[in-house]
DNA sequence: GTCTATAGAGTGATAGAC
DNA sequence: GTCTATCACTCTATAGAC
């Protein structure tokens, strides 16, 4: 699924190599050089987390790791190319493409149940809220996969909302297209303001804000 | 006032260079230095809105204004002095200390109204949006600033809520604190998905959302 | 108040040895 | 697959002339 700051299960290992050159796609299984890229996926999100994308240098993240900066270059021949394996690996934990055929119960408990999580999980939180504010920007190498991220949450939110209004369950003012925004743009700002104080209690202001948007 | 990605009068010259060295406190009006100043300052805004505080670098700014970088450093003697320094011109230029004593129907119209000015000042969103999020780490120049902001931009609006919600006029279910940082909230989120798609109508999410809360 | 010059460190990326 | 060495920049900041 693709919450905003979507958390997923972690070390889900050997799944990522997707079209990475010097890798054969065919394989066999227990690829020691693919440990080696599941490390540098894990390290750069904390770090990218940490201080952005463009704060994060490539230096940083190979030390962390153990290694020289040209032998994480190796794996991954720049430093754009990283940051989009990282954002598809998350996306490859959390399930794949989007909520899929979920009902829209399922898809609003999923999303107030990955709020819960995300605020055990600090450096996937500082991550999304850092990049998204980042690559707003047309140039960012990240630009389209966030115009496409959350063109596709609002899409399927607005179907959740419409189903719901459909059977009588959406309180009558609400709008399906308005309410599926408005709960994309609750959890990014929820999230700064999480980061910056922890004692904000992103799940409960998401429910109470579905609350009132329920019949 | 203090919105989240409060945008004010621009232009305003010669009220913007409190607590920086080598000025003298008191002066003669129409100091050409102080222009200077003022140049530096909407640059650095701009700069810092395309590209973020650690995106941008002095030379970019300095060379915008047809200065070198060590003039930009003379009247700014640091990256995060100048950064500090175009924060506290915005605030003054919203009008000085928060909402300040604005009754609860006054306050929530002129964050509606901010929020259409907004849709014609990309870089003032975009300088709030990536520095709100850049800013959650501990390390940031800007993190009390952003703090600070927050907690009195809450505080404030619970206060108007309460005001509210003792006059009869606030939804039943709603509780004034909730629905102030779901406010908060909502502003931000939909500054960054009005940054990736313009279609994003912020200011009519942002009334919606209000009218659902009022009774 | 602005300049040139430079220090001193960091950047992404490449070449080539092993 | 990882290394050392290096290229060609860029960065913030300072020194000192004018």
């Amino acid at each position: 699924m693709k919450g905003v700051a979507m958390a997923g299960t972690r070390g889900v290992k050997g799944v990522a190599m997707a079209g990475t050159p010097g890798v054969k796609a065919t394989r066999e299984l227990s690829d020691r050089g693919a440990e080696t890229r599941t490390l540098i996926l894990d390290t750069a999100l904390e770090a990218f987390a940490e201080a952005g994308f463009r704060g994060t240098s490539v230096r940083e993240i190979a030390a962390r790791c153990g290694l020289t900066h040209p032998a994480l270059l190796y794996h991954f021949p720049t430093k754009a190319d990283l940051l989009m394996a990282v954002l598809s690996r998350r996306d490859q934990a959390d399930g794949g493409d989007g909520f899929g055929d979920l009902g829209a119960h399922a898809m609003l408990e999923h999303l107030v149940a990955t709020a819960r999580l995300n605020a055990t999980q600090r450096g996937v939180v500082e991550l999304y809220a850092t990049l998204s504010a980042e690559a707003t920007g047309r140039d960012h190498p990240a630009h389209e996969y966030f115009r496409r991220r959350y063109a596709s949450l609002v899409a399927d939110l607005t179907r959740g909302f419409a189903e719901l209004a459909a059977g009588g369950q959406l309180a009558a003012r609400t709008d399906p297209s308005v309410a599926a925004r408005q709960l994309v743009a609750l959890m990014d700002g929820l999230q700064v303001q999480w980061l910056l104080d922890p004692e904000v209690d992103m799940a409960g202001l998401l429910e109470a804000y579905l609350d009132t948007q329920l019949a």
